[in-house]
DNA sequence: GTTCCGCATGAATCGATAG
DNA sequence: ACTATCGATTCATGCGGAA
């Protein structure tokens, strides 16, 4: 079993991520302290603030951050006043101004997500992933992630059909075996932008916990094993912990001492487990 | 039955809104044309200049629009040059400076996306809803969209993704209705801000942007029977015709001289047909 | 009447080629 | 260098007609 290191550190990232190397890093997985929440544990940074705050820490990612590396952010904005508040919108314009180039916004749809009901509202039940780069030519390794092709082909693709044979044959001319034997048997397809995930939060101290499949689904799309992984609001470990299963390096960045000390205390257990490693 | 209007208006919406009166809206539901899209049809609105030509108009659509109304706004950024645009990020802030209040963003979860494989993205499946109201106690019919237990759109797509069924009963126009018949006994609870409908592929002549069930589920959650719906970018008409069937009395504005051609030719094959009325 | 199969095609996006 | 056009890619769905 290859060595994976895992660093932890104690601090405001703010300051952190000035120890690090430029271009180092291969994937930044995060979910900030979304603004006005979680008041007891972050201090909670005001909605009206929040783009003010961040924009010096995403100057510092855009530094450490590899060229064909990604960084995924993981963010909604909260209810202001009857309103969404619009420091998102405000940071992607001001991120891009920054150098950062706005690639994609992924969808997160939380399938259980809190319960509640409100006279103006309906349940939140979706979260953004912004994907930002640095460059146009990053890596991206989509075949990491395919998933089963839907209950349609079942029915439709019993007989393979000749059809889409023709189809590809007609448009294409040259490449005849192999866009025949792309539809032989054909089982997984690419995902789309639209990721369905359950929202199970392992430590329910941490309010803003995401799942597991979160960060596995985008170290597995943007990363390789022995690459490196940073997450500079750290909170409950998750993305640490993933990315030691899943064979890549990781930094990770945590201002309050409690949650350090849980994620230190987390990573001690799982390596007193040989067969974890 | 009663009488209701279906004012269909050929013209730029950004003339024919001055001649509609204060607050006298209900509900604007509208699909403008994307940005450098349908460049036959539509002039194509160039990315960089869509928040210019759009704010005239969002700013007559406030002026007609009832103080207790709501304006869903259905669009989608398209990629530029590897990034996503940042327009709509953009509308959105100058709107609220406008006056509009940002209520909520939707999601509508199109499973038929468009094919296609590209090295550094996936398909793009989803599509904002934005609500925008003039004020915080707008109206809205939570109980009338309320869904059985479990996943709404799974079950309500389940019943839909049946053709066979569903074409039955789209002849006399009541197919929806049959399916929630089947539901009957199964506890309702209330949606969340995510909608998982399939785009409806074609209607013959012209492709619909949108299903018919996106706008009738805004005009059963923000409207009333005999209420006004809106729509200053009627393209084939789908929002004034799913107002028809509601009863909601509409009004529909199209620039283009074809797509106002189809509408009246539409309408009059509706009402040649008396079980629809 | 059901169920099954053939066929068409969509608010797309990239990269290469041409002016 | 910068812009316009064109071919290639690919999944889910509706509709029509056949078994």
């Amino acid at each position: 079993m290859k060595e994976i290191s895992q660093n932890i550190i104690l601090g405001d990232c703010a300051d952190v991520l000035k120890n690090l190397e430029d271009n180092s890093v291969d994937l930044i997985f995060t979910s900030p302290p979304y603004a006005d929440q979680r008041k007891t544990t972050y201090g909670g940074i005001s909605a009206d603030k929040y783009v003010e705050w961040f924009l010096p820490i995403s100057n510092e990612l855009l530094r450490v951050l590899n060229p064909k590396g990604t960084f995924v952010l993981n963010i909604k904005e909260k209810v202001s006043n009857g309103e969404r508040h619009t420091y998102v919108m405000e940071m992607i314009i001001a991120m891009r101004k920054q150098g950062w180039l706005w690639t994609e916004e992924f969808i997160w749809h939380k399938k259980n997500s809190f319960p509640g009901k409100w006279p103006n509202r309906f349940r939140d039940s979706w979260e953004r992933l912004l994907q930002f780069n640095k460059a146009k030519d990053f890596n991206m390794y989509q075949d990491e992630v395919r998933v089963p092709i839907g209950d349609w082909a079942k029915d439709r693709l019993k007989n393979l059909s000749d059809t889409d044979k023709k189809r590809d044959n007609a448009k294409n001319g040259s490449g005849f075996g192999k866009n025949v034997s792309n539809w032989v048997g054909k089982e997984l397809v690419y995902p789309t932008n639209v990721l369905h995930l359950a929202t199970e939060c392992q430590n329910k101290n941490h309010s803003a916990a995401f799942p597991n499949e979160l960060p596995e689904w985008f170290m597995k799309l943007f990363t390789k094993e022995g690459d490196r992984v940073l997450d500079p609001f750290a909170g409950s470990g998750t993305t640490l912990f993933v990315a030691q299963k899943m064979q890549r390096h990781s930094i990770g960045i945590e201002i309050l001492p409690e949650y350090y000390e849980m994620i230190l205390k987390q990573k001690e257990q799982i390596q007193s487990i040989p067969t974890l490693f």
